[in-house]
DNA sequence: TCTATTGATTAGAGCGCTCTAATCTTGTAG
DNA sequence: CTACAAGATTAGAGCGCTCTAATCAATAGA
């Protein structure tokens, strides 16, 4: 059997009460005491239970974290930001992943919940606004990646009009006049970048053409391929906006393809500045929407209310910024 | 506050003990009580507190997770992949990172046995032997791509030689002659994928070729550039054999930029098997170590454990598979 | 010398649950 | 009817800790 503190106070002389004192470096312990207990602890390698502590002080010092798609880096880079934070200020990550599916999603939330948590933070939830409702009730909820009207959670979003007119503005400054979006279809936050492109073209007096497609590189890659099939050459577009990364890889290949050069005949710009567009190799220009800054936005927030420091709502809502790199160049 | 079995009890108007029978939806409960006890925690929002389950009940149904590195896709997959295992088995993930720091490894392993958890899974860690012997006294510990000769811990490795043997034979099988490795220098399993690419060009009578690098896209670059500098035209390998994805990447990168055509005129097989590697952007030739395998019988090594059904060592050694796609051609 | 006063220490209740052993119901056989 | 087994229910202790209030020791002030 693993050391109790009643183990440690044995071994030292003095009560649990005191051991408890130490562990949680009271400073009302007299220095003799202290060195004693510690001494103890050490040599029966004991360590405070986690669980009993917190059952006993009724706080928690555990956050939950709900990731929608582990696998997506957008939200590894997030979980790890978040995981530096949380370690910094004490507390610890319990995670879990919905796998895209709202049932599932609905199951590992309620699984969070039973740790009874600290606070919790959603990572583009899919959920009904209902089921982060009951969330709400049980402890602070930050949302990443998805807006809500509830005045009991917080949300930090990335501003995909700005972003997307970053985009835009990009390719115009480079004389780019035919600029077709590759829309993300009904994946969180691509209705916002395509307003913002269309608005950005309409504010640069340009048609907005938007092809409707995915966020994945085989969505890029057919959605070109509609593109060249619509248009002659000559009228085919100059600059592509892509709805995210991957689309706008599957897009360059799809081009290459064709044996039109990037970015030479056609700009490609993608969005969320992956690690796949830092690669030398693709070199994407892409819109950056700082996961660190999202990261630490929501943990600050999240904390705030663990704290009762605050109880209004607070919405975030991040400029994106635009990182060039080598598929973009003069018309 | 939260309401407590206390409460559902009197509103049910039975004991608590029988609230925990029903919770645990034990047999021995009479079809009414058990109606009126699910009516009640229904109606007053009752849900189970974990943790003062796990201290009552001296069991644990949390499993920790050290992850080198989440921002590595290959242990975003093994996570992915635990974490449905662990859900379908009744067990929570608690995850946490060490990124890629002995130091901050061995704080985050402290932390998660202070949950006390059932067991503990080890993606690729960094910390010393002696650091996975202690917690190995503590609970089951299953390690990850990293090997040990403790008795007291499971592993559940890639066969790294025999990937690269696979790679080589694939090679030769293509009629090249003249292949080189670049090595992944320190990082895990690096040293293994060498010796196989060294035994495997041996067995067939070559001479391997191996050039120091590293697991990144800026290393597999500079390799290649060495490469380039070290060998005039006709004699430069024909055929290239990347410690990992990243790596190759960074290759084709190089060769291309020098004018070299993959594969007409170099192939380039990566190792891993990333998202990466299947973009068709790339179609990268490479090595796949299943992930969803390894996550398996990681689970099942630890479940077993912790259900006291095993206490001898297992030693789980995967062999790999090679996919073809399009890096790879005849010499 | 005696009482305040401050600081250090501890007893003991209790966090929300599980688990064992005891108690209370039934149904059935004698 | 009584006795008893089998099933259903509950009392109560205890998991490892925290926290309040009480106790104790030591110093200072009068």
């Amino acid at each position: 059997m693993r050391p109790t503190m009643e183990d440690v106070a044995a071994r030292a002389g003095v009560s649990r009460a005191l051991v408890s004192l130490v562990m949680r470096n009271s400073p009302k312990v007299s220095d003799t005491r202290r060195a004693a207990v510690l001494r103890a602890a050490e040599e029966l390698g004991y360590q405070p239970h986690l669980m009993a502590r917190s059952l006993a002080s009724r706080t928690s010092t555990v956050l939950g974290v709900m990731v929608n798609d582990l696998r997506n880096a957008f939200f590894a880079d997030i979980v790890e930001e978040l995981d530096t934070a949380a370690q910094a200020a004490g507390f610890d990550l319990i995670l879990n992943t919905g796998g895209r599916s709202p049932t599932r999603e609905w199951n590992a939330l309620h699984n969070l919940l039973s740790f009874r948590p600290a606070g919790i933070v959603l990572l583009s939830p899919v959920v009904p606004a209902s089921a982060i409702q009951v969330a709400a009730k049980q402890c602070p909820v930050v949302l990443v990646s998805r807006t809500a009207r509830a005045s009991t959670v917080d949300t930090v979003n990335d501003d995909g009009e700005a972003g997307s007119a970053l985009a835009v503005d990009h390719l115009v400054g480079l004389g780019h006049r035919r600029i077709a979006h590759l829309d993300g279809g009904g994946a969180a936050g691509a209705a916002q970048r395509r307003r913002g492109f269309e608005t950005a073209m309409r504010g640069h007096g340009l048609e907005p053409i938007v092809v409707r497609s995915e966020h994945t590189d085989v969505g890029g890659e057919n959605a070109v391929r509609e593109l060249l099939a619509t248009y002659s050459r000559p009228d085919l577009p100059t600059g592509l906006v892509s709805g995210n990364d991957f689309n706008a890889v599957g897009a360059i290949s799809a081009l290459e393809e064709a044996g039109l050069r990037v970015p030479e005949d056609v700009s490609v710009v993608g969005y969320d500045n992956t690690s796949l567009a830092a690669l030398r190799h693709l070199s994407l220009t892409t819109i950056d929407q700082s996961r660190k800054d999202m990261a630490r936005l929501a943990f600050e927030a999240l904390i705030e209310r663990v704290r009762g420091e605050r109880t209004e709502p607070v919405r975030h809502l991040l400029h994106p910024s635009l990182v060039v790199r080598a598929t973009t160049a003069r018309a």
